[in-house]
DNA sequence: CTCATTAATATGTAGCTACATAAAAAAGTC
DNA sequence: GACTTTTTTATGTAGCTACATATTAATGAG
């Protein structure tokens, strides 16, 4: 009774407004750096509702084509990024998807006092005492990630109770410590003699790193550094 | 008027029913694998709107924490993810953050029939002729990133009237042919002499590979290999 | 003319209603 | 008992109102 004005067919969704907001840049017809008009404009052109709008802009926003700031409007953003999601699964389960038997091997454990990479990965002030833990994940008994970890002691004191030879740090702390924070970085290294050793690759074979560090309220959970075997690919999700 | 049973300050944002859900997981109230309670339930619990918490819900299933279904409800991931945002931004915006001035140097330009790999990336099922063009990414003079690059010039033909000596693809690309859909992978290589001669590098050495493709509407536009320099890092956005 | 104050304005958010939709559960049907 | 249909139900969405908030623009004081 409320909507009289409207066929039930010719309603529109957000997602259909962002589509045409987003063509409309695709055609130009909205050009990096360009203003928009305001959210109320489009909602009157395209028949639809200021919510619905503002949902679109807000995915568009989020997806790095458009910025918004209050008062100023939407703009085209000038410099566009090529935005892209990753999502990094723990390694048993990303061996499993490979259709391979996973396997664990911890390597060495131990309370050492962090060096100072590891220091300033987690933006710590003084060195500390901490969890450290070398780890081979292997795929179909063969080397697939070979894992140097530095897990707080502070945030994590449970850790010490738990058969790290069995189950994988990885794991654990997925499972029972998730984090509020995170920093990945990724690149290239060539493998020194230990990696070369433990990966069973060539010396100076070019492996692909991943180093993530993890925080919940600031306090540091734990940093890793990945060493992947040749010829691992990191991909985006579509 | 409507707002009776409430007062001003005790409103709460969709944040803050977030921050409450994700706690919850943080302190394993709600474990992998669990059922949350329904919205509604949810809503009157912390005192709020369906909506707000459905928003909250929505940020929290966006950021891979739980998984949302009709009718079945909501649990919170049975196998974590570590999910990330990456912002790859015009090769010369990045030089020019780090404070060095941008040079770029087209190497190659020619047409030719796809090769294999590139015909692959972009799922061809027959070679096609496209531009290719070899250039170099400088950062104060010195090699920054390598790129080989092949654009489909059935999708962009205007390019062929563009003066790429002076303007990198890249940024007429990515200025006037947005994508729609994208692949991006990084990989690790050991330099081939090739390589090696352009970025100025000793031969073997690692470097990490930046690999992406674009299409628009499921028509190709660009694949790019972009080789970067020693000691290149890739970072997450927050 | 400069600086501080105030008003105007575009986006952001909370809450509500009504309805759409997917999927599971229940009820029929052969 | 296996299959199909219907009902139930939890999430998803559109539209509305009211108000919050951040900025810009306008105004006023000295």
């Amino acid at each position: 009774m409320t909507q009289v004005s409207e066929t039930r067919a010719a309603r529109r969704s957000w997602q259909d407004i962002r589509d045409e907001i987003h063509s409309r840049v695709l055609s130009r017809r909205y050009k990096p750096g360009d203003k928009l008009p305001r959210d109320e404009d489009i909602a009157e052109e395209l028949g639809c509702a200021r919510s619905t709008v503002q949902r679109a802009m807000q995915d568009l926003n989020d997806a790095g084509i458009v910025e918004r700031k209050r008062k100023s409007g939407t703009q085209v953003r000038p410099d566009p990024v090529t935005r892209a999601t990753l999502d990094i699964p723990i390694t048993r389960v990303e061996v499993e998807a490979r259709g391979a038997r996973y396997g664990y091997q911890m390597l060495a454990r131990g309370h050492e006092m962090t060096p100072p990479p590891v220091a300033s990965a987690f933006g710590l002030s003084a060195p500390e005492e901490m969890l450290h833990i070398e780890a081979l994940h292997l795929a179909d008994d063969a080397p697939f990630i070979l894992e140097d970890r530095w897990v707080s002691l502070g945030t994590c004191p449970e850790i010490v109770d738990v058969d790290l030879s069995v189950q994988s740090a990885n794991e654990w702390l997925v499972m029972h410590k998730p984090y509020d924070l995170m920093d990945l970085r990724f690149y290239a290294v060539n493998a020194n003699g230990e990696m070369a050793a433990r990966l069973n690759v060539s010396e100076g074979a070019a492996l692909l790193v991943i180093e993530r560090s993890t925080w919940i309220g600031k306090r540091p959970i734990t940093t890793v550094r990945s060493v992947t075997t040749p010829g691992y690919q990191l991909l985006t999700g579509s």
